[in-house]
DNA sequence: AAATTGTGTTCAAAATAATGAACATAAGTT
DNA sequence: AACTTATGTTCATTATTTTGAACACAATTT
């Protein structure tokens, strides 16, 4: 017994004012996440919810927060969000801070053979969590990264071309326009298929505060 | 109306019979995971109970999942276990190493004229902090936004075309190659000069802190 | 402007999650 | 063995989520 009649709103749920933030010592919060996805979807609520099988009543109430959700129900928004539901829960929880950003000087990294380029075009000044990068690669172009510690995510988007890629003991084959986003716990591997080079953009989210 | 009335249990909730197992057509069973937790704390039901503030009779339920718990009771269970949240419920739900969108599932924009288009490749689970862009633009295609929040950082490459780029009082044209990084706390527009069209990507930080 | 359509919100009713007390069972004590 | 203790389950009741229909409001169309 806790969280029980805490206004005299019809809903005992009804923390309105915070929406969006979480100090961890609530709930997390979805309403603001749901509210951008459905969006971002360019979805109605009623179309949300015919995709969803929830109720279009329930989903305006989740997205002002003043409501608290049912396991099956988040799962289902998620699932007709095509959002894995952990990261719709994990929104409000634990926020990178970021510190200031410093001029991008463009720096170039490229395989031995040459066939393979990456422009970085921007990081983190000092912590490095985040990082994002062009690619072109001709046909046959490598490149190769160690693991970038346990919880990092690479994301990966082709523009043009065909790419191969390998992480662990899985692979998947990329082409024009798809995006691929995966865990780069291990190291890995990208290879461009060709005919045509394959041209794309990656960002990459590092995990740097692991233990072990 | 999708789950309901499966038997004559008087739980409507029971699937017993999987539980550990998540295909990934329903929403993940956590009981297994909480029961593990639990015992691993070498906690009784009502140590737990009263550790967590969850009657000890709804987690006997869900660590059968025999119930459909609420995320108030899910995010109390995992404050008690000191488990975050997000992990309890990645348990079962085997997490793709891979997440493959296919060309079709990303999500596009375009302005009302159609001449902008942006898609949006991906998002840091989290509210709005990090989201990232592909974006072709025809000549004379705009696209305009307003203010991310004070301390908000627009990235954008060009990858080849014109672009006429205004934040606030000031404007810089881009050639293709080049990158940009601009304070967006003020609305800004993206103009493809032409003639050739547009075409980039954009990284965008933003600064949810909220005060002001 | 009136009517229509599209979108989100509110309402009463139904479904079900959560509670506390009673119950069942097993393990350890006297 | 009978008695207690420890632990998990079931039951009736209460609290809350979820639903579908009605409502409000804005934007379009006639």
């Amino acid at each position: 017994m806790q969280q029980k009649k805490e206004a005299s709103s019809s809903s005992s749920f009804a923390r309105d004012a915070f929406a969006g933030q979480n100090t961890s010592d609530r709930p997390p919060l979805v309403g603001k996440e749901i509210q951008r996805l459905r969006q971002e979807h360019q979805l109605t609520l009623d179309e949300l919810a015919s995709k969803s099988g929830v109720s279009k009543s329930i989903l305006s109430q989740i997205e002002r927060d003043h409501s608290n959700p049912t396991l099956s129900t988040i799962w289902r928004i998620s699932q007709a969000l095509k959002q894995p539901l952990v990261d719709m829960l994990s929104s409000g929880e634990e926020k990178p801070r970021f510190e200031h950003l410093k001029v991008n000087q463009t720096p170039v990294v490229s395989s031995t053979d040459g066939k393979f380029v990456l422009k970085i075009l921007g990081t983190l000044g000092t912590v490095s969590t985040l990082q994002w990068y062009e690619f072109k690669a001709e046909e046959g172009g490598i490149l190769e990264s160690e693991s970038h510690g346990s919880g990092s995510l690479e994301n990966l988007t082709l523009v043009s071309g065909k790419l191969l890629v390998i992480s662990g003991t899985e692979s998947r084959e990329l082409i024009s326009g798809e995006t691929l986003r995966f865990l780069t716990d291990s190291p890995h591997r990208l290879e461009s298929l060709g005919p045509e080079p394959a041209h794309g953009f990656m960002v990459n989210l590092l995990n740097n505060n692991e233990s072990f």
